[in-house]
DNA sequence: CTGTTAGCGCTTTCAA
DNA sequence: TTGAAAGCGCTAACAG
């Protein structure tokens, strides 16, 4: 009930089982058969008995090795992250690693020192899930650090964009964005809105641009004025809405918001203003996170299979080191639902 | 660029310092000041030089202790559990306590399973977020599991109800959901139906308990086949609501589903079989998710403070131990919305 | 205040 | 095969 009693050792198991203590973690750990069946099995009474765990730590220091996986997101409650993680977890779990996770808030300073102290768990991967910036001068720090990392023997995942010269799960924003512009096009949309993030974030630099891009093949553009810069959150798209709405939208027939979250917080903030999602106005999103085919109207959108995501980046972790960098693309693929209905 | 450089150890941070390593130790770690401001500068200004990074796991074993906190969630992926996590990963953070994170995917016995792999990281804190189950033998071997964690000196929170004889972050779910009953009563509503979690899950029983006995004291009650029994997710509740309706729920005014990702779902069955919610049938669900105020009709539900729960959590864990277990009670509030319109 | 020296729990040579 | 013993990187007495 109290305190003080401390955990077994090994040692304690060994003298229990009457072996030597390198018999022991043989018994318990060591790989290949090389222990007497009789004694194998004195050992793991022993440790069952004791309730013997082995010290993860002590074993670390020991092999100058752990089997821990560092996830480093911006925000594990927008779901975004969250299926990422999920597929992270489970996959690492499946390979017997245990996950470790650490928040930035998105904010990059906070991302330096992160990864600065998550080194010092010595994580045999370390899985980067926020989304790159531009400019920072942090990011150089930054590279510093995971080169550093991955000098002495560790392997670094960065998920979304190739900048940073690691092993990439790279997601085709860009492209998806440019196929969700060309196909709303096809559903007789002409006059645009974009709600964004920060520029200086690149996943949603390359969305918008995809974006933009894919009008332009129609001869479509949208006016700057048409394009607000938010916070890359449910409540920075509801911001940008209104900020929109107070340009003036009266003619804009569909709001693309960068992603999901923000464009749920736009479809509130239009429909506060009187403009009905998916009538009066259509809205499309992009990530696909799991929420967004229950909300009314339905969300067009982008849909990046999230869970594998994940799964890849630890798989990429896992797999032999390569000479430049390997990078896995994950397909994007427009899902036109309800908020986006055919113009006439 | 390639593997094979080792990470610098204190070692090497005291000889580049020209220092003894308890010095560098000191300079680096150790607590109050004893060491040299010449000193501590040379040795940090080494460490600097050299990227060194303390070794947690060679901290861990030489002190006896580790600064990390377990985290065990259900599903990460839910709302529910990635708030919470939020809490838990904020809370630790600002204590410098790290967080891992392991998922029972809902599984009493990978749950187990899992409590046991945890106790190998000696984390300081393990706190188990998942529901509890009644009836499970399993329960008995988790118990002795946290019980033998707890005498070695860690400390156990488990969040939801006061079923382990454990520090508990306890929620009010019953008494949310027979607050709810009551203002749904208020609102005119009459004739209910409930989609509930397996009847074992504690935390699905206790609102249901709720529910009914809110509508018990204005001597409503539910007929036993407007009751279903489904999975606690998204997909249980669409299964749910699927099942209410071959059933016949045509004079049906509200339907409670026992969480919000469940209550989301039944809304997509619902409408997808001609019910309008908010319209020709109200819905209520319970946890107040981020999203549910977004959805239309925006969600009446329960809310719980899920942040809030998960720093609570790490803040027991981190307060003095008491005899017999600490609970903090949680207050659940009800929130009203276009889910639930008044009738009449 | 600094350095020396035992450990911490475990793995892994190296002999036996 | 098994056991003794030397570390792994770090902290914490214990002397100086």
């Amino acid at each position: 009930m109290n305190a003080g009693v401390r955990s077994p050792t090994l040692h304690d198991v060994a003298r229990e089982a009457g072996v030597s203590l390198a018999t022991a973690s043989r018994s318990l750990n060591g790989s290949a058969r090389k222990v007497n069946d009789a004694y194998r099995e004195r050992v793991q009474a022993a440790a069952a008995r004791l309730g013997y765990t082995p010290n993860l730590s002590a074993q670390a220091v020991a092999k100058g090795s752990t089997m821990t996986v560092a996830l480093v997101v911006g925000d594990i409650s927008d779901p975004y992250f969250s299926s990422i993680a999920a597929g992270v977890i489970g996959a690492a779990e499946e390979s017997g690693f245990i996950v470790t996770m650490a928040v930035t808030a998105r904010d990059s300073e906070r991302e330096l020192a992160l990864v600065r102290a998550l080194r010092g768990q010595r994580p045999r991967v370390l899985i980067l899930a926020g989304s790159r910036t531009s400019d920072e001068p942090s990011q150089q720090a930054l590279v510093a650090e995971l080169t550093a990392f991955e000098s002495t023997g560790g392997r670094v995942v960065v998920i979304s964009q190739h900048e940073l010269p690691f092993d990439t799960v790279l997601l085709d924003n860009y492209g998806g964005a440019r196929r969700l512009a060309a196909e709303l096009v096809g559903l007789g949309y002409r006059r645009f809105a974009v709600i964004s993030g920060v520029p200086s974030l690149l996943t949603s630099r390359d969305r918008v641009l995809g974006f933009l891009d894919g009008l332009a093949e129609h001869d479509l553009t949208v006016p700057a004025d048409r394009i607000v810069h938010t916070e890359f959150t449910r409540d920075g798209g509801f911001a940008g809405a209104v900020e929109l709405l107070e340009h003036g939208i009266d003619d804009v027939e569909l709001v693309f918001a960068v992603n999901d979250v923000m464009a749920v917080g736009a479809m509130s903030a239009l429909r506060e203003a009187g403009r009905i999602p998916g009538e009066s106005i259509a809205v499309a999103g992009f990530d696909d996170i799991p929420t967004v085919r229950d909300i009314t109207p339905a969300l067009t959108t982008v849909q990046i299979p999230l869970i594998d995501v994940g799964r890849h980046a630890v798989e990429l972790a896992l797999a032999p080191r390569t000479a430049g960098g390997t990078e896995i693309p994950v397909e994007t693929t427009v899902v036109i639902r309800e908020s986006t209905p055919a113009r006439k």
